[in-house]
DNA sequence: CTGGGTTATGCAACTAGTTGCACACTGGTG
DNA sequence: CACCAGTGTGCAACTAGTTGCATAACCCAG
């Protein structure tokens, strides 16, 4: 299970409550490891009790009470143990390849319809990236920050390769109507 | 759920056994939507159920027996307005980016050699999917043959953002061991 | 002072996907 | 003839992820 890791991972950058967490999630890490904040509360949890984080609980004025969560050493222990540990190369798994792969049972302008939302949707994206890359990581960067670069890198290359294939469905789509 | 709509797109496609849609699975559908033959005869059970499918024994001799499936008409008209129905965006979910966003905790060697493993993979599947466009789809392509060489196309594609990806990082890394 | 938005945590029930195993039959190899 | 590989179906138990709801405190606007 990776959440846990990148629970750790965003954890050891800075200690936070559950519900920061999964505003990270929303910002940042979720563009590449998505969660809900249902998930994040019960590994949360889990991750007590395996000894890896330790909740404390903070008042707050003007605001509800929180419990915020670090990491443990076990936990810095695990963390280097799994980033030691090979894993499993990604692979997309595409709702939209599906669909066209059933083209032929489609309603062709629907489907059309279909593709132009995702193009727009990850174009959306890839500007979204852009625009933190720009702000963020404009200069030359080391470290910690080069390393958030790199993932960010990844994104832009994903979405650009999403925008590109979405338009080359459209045309081959369109000046082929069979 | 998309893994029943899968199953309709590639039983429409052809009639076959569960074990017959594994292994379509594993070759041509699944390098877009993953499926263990388990998932696949629950689900075949379920659709039977729904009415989207109807299963036929069929006696083989030399061979144990097998359940042969065919979509319905109900089945062509859930699938079809599926088909029509939107989805959300794909978005890619890789542990490996997990890892280099911990990379200060890591042991960069290991890190390393992790993306190179990775950087292998993609490459390798990127000249599995390469040899299949040229051994399937060489000349002018139509109708359904185009479709799936339009998937096929995405695979393409985004194997080759993730071998240019891990390269990136991997001269990064390297240029910056801090 | 009511209603909507933000912060904050959580349960319960569900769907989806994984892993390990079992059974049965056949053909080929040593 | 014993064993392995391939074909074929399936159960049981598990992990992971989603969805809907509940609760509670505060702030601000109308």
């Amino acid at each position: 299970m990776a959440l846990e890791h990148a629970i750790l991972v965003s954890l050891d950058e800075r200690d936070g409550s559950g519900y920061e967490l999964a505003r990270r999630f929303e910002r940042s890490i979720g563009f590449f490891w998505a969660a809900t904040h249902q998930q994040i509360y019960r590994t949360l949890k889990r991750m007590v009790g395996e000894g890896w984080v330790v909740g404390v609980d903070v008042a707050q004025d003007s605001r509800p009470d929180k419990r915020v969560y670090s990491v443990t050493n076990t936990g810095r222990v695990e963390l280097r143990r799994w980033l030691a540990q090979p894993g499993e190369p990604s692979f997309l798994r595409d709702e939209l390849a599906v669909k066209i792969r059933g083209a032929e049972r489609a309603d062709l302008p629907a489907l059309l319809a279909e593709v132009e939302r995702h193009r727009a949707a990850h174009a959306e994206r890839l500007v979204v990236y852009l625009a933190i890359e720009e702000r963020d990581f404009a200069g030359e960067v080391r470290g910690r920050a080069r390393h958030q670069h790199l993932v960010l890198r990844g994104g832009i290359r994903a979405e650009q390769a999403l925008v590109e294939w979405c338009d080359e469905v459209l045309t081959a789509l369109r000046e082929d109507p069979k």
